[in-house]
Parts: structure tokens; C-alpha cells; sequence
DNA sequence: TGTACTATTGATAACGAATCTCATTACCGT
DNA sequence: ACGGTAATGAGATTCGTTATCAATAGTACA
């Protein structure tokens, strides 16, 4: 059969991979790109953009608009499905899971006629550090 | 007292609210103001930026942000709070109600030490006239 | 190992949504 | 009607993201 297409292994996925994985919250591409950048990397802010971009597609990767409307990115354990309860201060991002709601939004789905539904499921809040003492 | 900021009554925020109360789905501030420029009206598009805020912010109008990225609005009855069933192909936008989410969405902050909780839960699907007819 | 094919990279330009500026307009209490 | 001032709007500006395209570097294969 014709080959596929390739995708080639280049250092730059690799790092962009692994600065997403050393970071515990969501990150910006913008921010990531400083990252790498301050840790010695040459890597270009375009490619930055594409690989988030790559690792999303398949899965690696969980991506979402922050309040401000930026894409921000983590990475997550592929296959599986959660959502987030995420610090608006520190970014502090906690992944919840929630078959409850998974139910719920297929069925209401259903009940309405909907096809082929997806979330977006996303909670937002001080985390216990950035919670005012009262 | 000092007298509080008052707000006037402008034809331009008027429109903005018609408008907006006359489509059903969500609409982006430039389409707003594209339908309204169509219409006749001269209003400029900061002024529709503006307006579109200001009625998020008082609770006449519901706001999120399309999977692209775009702030995208929609009016809705003020004082409830409810989520939205959208038609990823046609925008058809039903309102639902989930107390249930609303209280998990609740618990789950409390048991992290989260407080202020805010969530984003919106369903994406195609809906009954826009599914394959497989 | 060398070579050719082509996906990937990256500096920069281009784009687009949203906000800001500021002189002008017009709402509204008096 | 008047005056103080909030609101308007055309254009400039900011900023995130994507497109361009020549140069670079993986990878398959001889």
C-alpha cells in the first residue's frame, strides 16, 4: 500500500513534549516559547505554535480557551477523558473526572436531538493558597 | 450620597439589545454589527464591543467563547443561570437547565479547597436537521 | 555511508479580534 | 435652554495566531 504520511521525530517536538510535561497547569504557546527560550532553546515560536498544535490532535495534549480567549495547553495521559478544576490566580490545574456528567450532557443531548455531542466541561476558582483567609 | 454613574439611554445600545434579542443563536460582536450596518444603521463597531459587555455584564446577555476563539453573545432571561446545547453547523442554541451540574460543580471545587467557583459547561453537537442521515 | 526526497523549521509578514484614543456628539438633570 | 459629562465612532494600536517561503535536516533506500 502507499505509505503514510511520516511524521519525523525532531528535537523541537521532543523539547516543546517535555516543557509540557514539567508544567503542572495550563500554559500558554507564547509562554512556553519564553520558557524554552530562557532555558537556552533556539526553538522558533512558529513551530511552538504547530507542535502544541500536533499534540492536541492526537491526544497528548488538552487544550482550552482561558477566560482572556488565549489557547492553553497541558498535557494529559492520552485516552482518557476529564476535565479541569483550574486556580484563575496561580493556574494550579486539578483534573477531575466526572462519568455523571459525561452521562448528563449525552443525554440532554439526545433528548434534544443533538448528534455527535461534545463538551466542554470546566471549573474555575481560587485554590486553597490563593483563597482570601476571610 | 454622591450621586452614582448613571447610564444613558442611546439609540446604538437599544439596537445592540434588538438585535441581538432578534437571532436565536450566538453572535460575534463584528456579525452584530455587520447585521446592524446591513439594516441601515450607522452604529460603529466599538460602540457594538461596548454594548455587548455591558449587557454580559448586567446579565442580559449570555457570552462564551466559540471553539475558534471568538467572544460570541446571546441574549438570555436575566437572574437564571443556565447553559447552552449548540449546533456546531448551524449555531441552533437550546438553553438547559442542570441544577445537578451546578451542585457538582460546587462540590467538587469544596473538596479541593477551591472557592469562588465559576464554571464553563456548554454542549457542542449537530443537531436534529444538521446530523447525517446515516 | 552517501544521496535524494521532502517534511519541518523559523524569521517575518500578514491577519483578525478586541481595545484604546480622543475629539465630537448628544443625553439628561436642572 | 443650558451645561456637565457619559457615550460615540473612526482610526490607530495591541496582541495572539496563522501563512509564507527559503533554508535545514530527518529518513528511506541504494
Amino acid at each position: 500500500m502507499t505509505s503514510p504520511t511520516r511524521k519525523r521525530n525532531t528535537w523541537q517536538r521532543e523539547a516543546v513534549r517535555e516543557a509540557l510535561g514539567a508544567d503542572d497547569g495550563f500554559v500558554s504557546a507564547q509562554g512556553l516559547h519564553s520558557t524554552l527560550r530562557e532555558s537556552g532553546s533556539p526553538i522558533g515560536l512558529a513551530t511552538v505554535y504547530r507542535a502544541l498544535a500536533d499534540l492536541a490532535t492526537e491526544g497528548e495534549a488538552d487544550s482550552l480557551q482561558s477566560p482572556e480567549g488565549e489557547s492553553v495547553y497541558r498535557a494529559c495521559t492520552p485516552g482518557q477523558h476529564h476535565h479541569h478544576l483550574i486556580c484563575r490566580n496561580c493556574g494550579l490545574t486539578v483534573e477531575i473526572e466526572a462519568d455523571a456528567v459525561e452521562r448528563w450532557a449525552k443525554s440532554v443531548a439526545a433528548e434534544h436531538g443533538f448528534t455527535q455531542p461534545n463538551h466542554v466541561v470546566d471549573v474555575f476558582g481560587l485554590c486553597a493558597v490563593c483563597s482570601p483567609p476571610r
